[in-house]
DNA sequence: CCAATTCTCTGACTAAAGTCAGAGAATGAC
DNA sequence: GTCATTCTCTGACTTTAGTCAGAGAATTGG
């Protein structure tokens, strides 16, 4: 990376954080100390556990217990034990403070809105859209890839939401059982490994390196969640899988697709993968693709 | 503006505030308070008076004051009486002090290369040009446009710059006197208007409208600061005295430039003025346009 | 030269932010 | 059933952040 663009993004920092910064500080605590106004955001309509509060926003216990209190006798909060676990306590809005949040939420539209009002139209569609541009790659720096069992909690719930998204999509819709195997045992080191993308603490993605013979593996169960999309999650996983593969010392990979999902295709392409004859009979296969590593 | 804005306009805030905001804090202010960090920051390599300093970060001046002693005892800053003016002290880093800035420097290099660093070449250009753009909206949101006085302090310091350019751009320099008259007196209302722009309290921009007879009206001295080029800011300044035009009742106006102004007269075009056969004989110009209110 | 003003500093505050060491109840492991 | 652990809370702090009133020097306007 180079020193321009280093030079660009303190910039941006400094810009942003001066108009954004300064702006919520005044504008969103409503006279509130800092502390008890984050509070107050940050337990939501359906409540939010004590200890869960105090993890997000990293507070000392005994602080937060405080600023529960304060904000409990100004009304606008409510601590009670839960049911199950007698010592977890969690903190709900009263009306009150539920009405409180919402002058917030208006607020809020309004700092917004203080940003776009001075701007004419197509300016404005501009700024809009380079927004939405800087927090979806901000976004994607955050995510994070992990090789993980194949049977973990993370991978199965990725694997089900992707064998529901194929039933959805495909015309004769899915069942993993006709299709070609990639069993947990075939994605197990060393016979084969699977990848999860995780963003914000949640499995978004993932993707298994099938290890067919000595030479070739088998590229499998590449996903993307619908929430994580456009983000270069999917090209992230292929290409940590193609590490993988050639750290194993394989020669070439393969993998096949199905005509509906055209992303993936245009994806194998532009990463290098050249279509070739159907090199086994998966029966939702439309297209089979070879890369020489 | 729609709904749909301003929830990116929000998404966008509380994306990038939780990441820069976030790191910034415990990143740079390395185990300091925060007061004594954003002094630190504001006194530059050159000092600064202790006033100054006040102004810029809207601070008490006892609290300047004491902040600064802290920072003394640190060996961090030196204040002294400057010359001149025997009240104003004025605050300077110590070499110690240098070398603190100069790490928080680093630091801010690596918090911007973290950005960066997830991220693969293609992306990293993508983000750095949205955060371009997002910067200049911003700040081009903050311009403001005031009618001034066209003797007064701002308005001469604009028109000084706006002929030293001038004078660099036309191939056979410039001088005020041969050209076309718009005196002060021509642009003082009601005879005519002088309308500055200003960023951050420094004036970037003007532009002047004088009224040549009943109908009439002559866009005049219409710049832009090279520091604040591209933010829109000569079509806010037309908009503007196209504005006054009306309000004062006139018909059209009429405008002249050099053909060295390229920028120029595609904005006047772009702003429905159509090009006509000379309506008078400024030796420094080469078109000639007209627009119909 | 005098009076008003400007600039910085100190003392004396208050409020917010945050830390630390337990106490007391509930739970989990064995 | 006992013991260690977990979770929340209280009391007793410290440090930051920020305000206010005024003192004392230097400067400016007339």
């Amino acid at each position: 990376m180079t020193e321009r663009q280093i030079e660009q993004v303190r910039r941006f920092n400094r810009i942003v954080t001066q108009h954004v910064g300064a702006l919520e500080d005044s504008y969103l605590r409503r006279g509130r100390p800092l502390g008890q106004a984050r509070l107050l955001h940050e337990i939501g309509p359906e409540g939010i556990e004590v200890r869960a509060l105090r993890d997000r926003l990293k507070l000392d216990s005994g602080y937060v217990s405080r600023l529960l209190r304060a904000l409990e006798t100004q009304g606008l909060v409510e601590v009670r034990s839960g049911k199950g676990d007698g010592r977890v306590r969690k903190a709900f809005l009263t009306p009150k403070g539920r009405s409180e949040r919402a002058t917030y939420d208006t607020l809020s539209d309004e700092l917004a809105a203080s940003f776009l009002a001075p701007l004419d139209p197509a300016q404005r569609d501009r700024l809009v859209a380079a927004m939405a541009e800087v927090e979806c790659l901000l976004r994607a720096g955050e995510v994070e890839l992990r090789f993980e069992a194949a049977d973990s909690a993370a991978a199965q719930s990725c694997l089900e939401r992707y064998f529901g998204e194929l039933a959805q999509r495909f015309e004769l819709g899915f069942d993993p059982a006709r299709s070609n195997s990639a069993s947990v045992a075939e994605m197990t080191p060393p016979a084969g490994f699977f990848i999860v993308a995780w963003l914000d603490g949640e499995p978004v993605g993932c993707g298994a390196l099938k290890l067919a013979d000595a030479i070739t593996g088998e590229i499998k169960r590449m996903w993307t969640s619908p929430s994580a999309r456009g983000l270069g999650i999917a090209r992230k996983v292929l290409r940590a899988l193609e590490d993988k593969a050639r750290e194993t010392g394989l020669a070439r990979l393969h993998l096949e697709t199905n005509r509906t999902l055209s992303e993936a295709q245009a994806l194998y392409r532009r990463e290098g993968y050249a279509e070739v004859a159907a090199f086994n009979s998966e029966p939702y296969a439309h297209h089979w693709f070879e890369k020489r590593l």
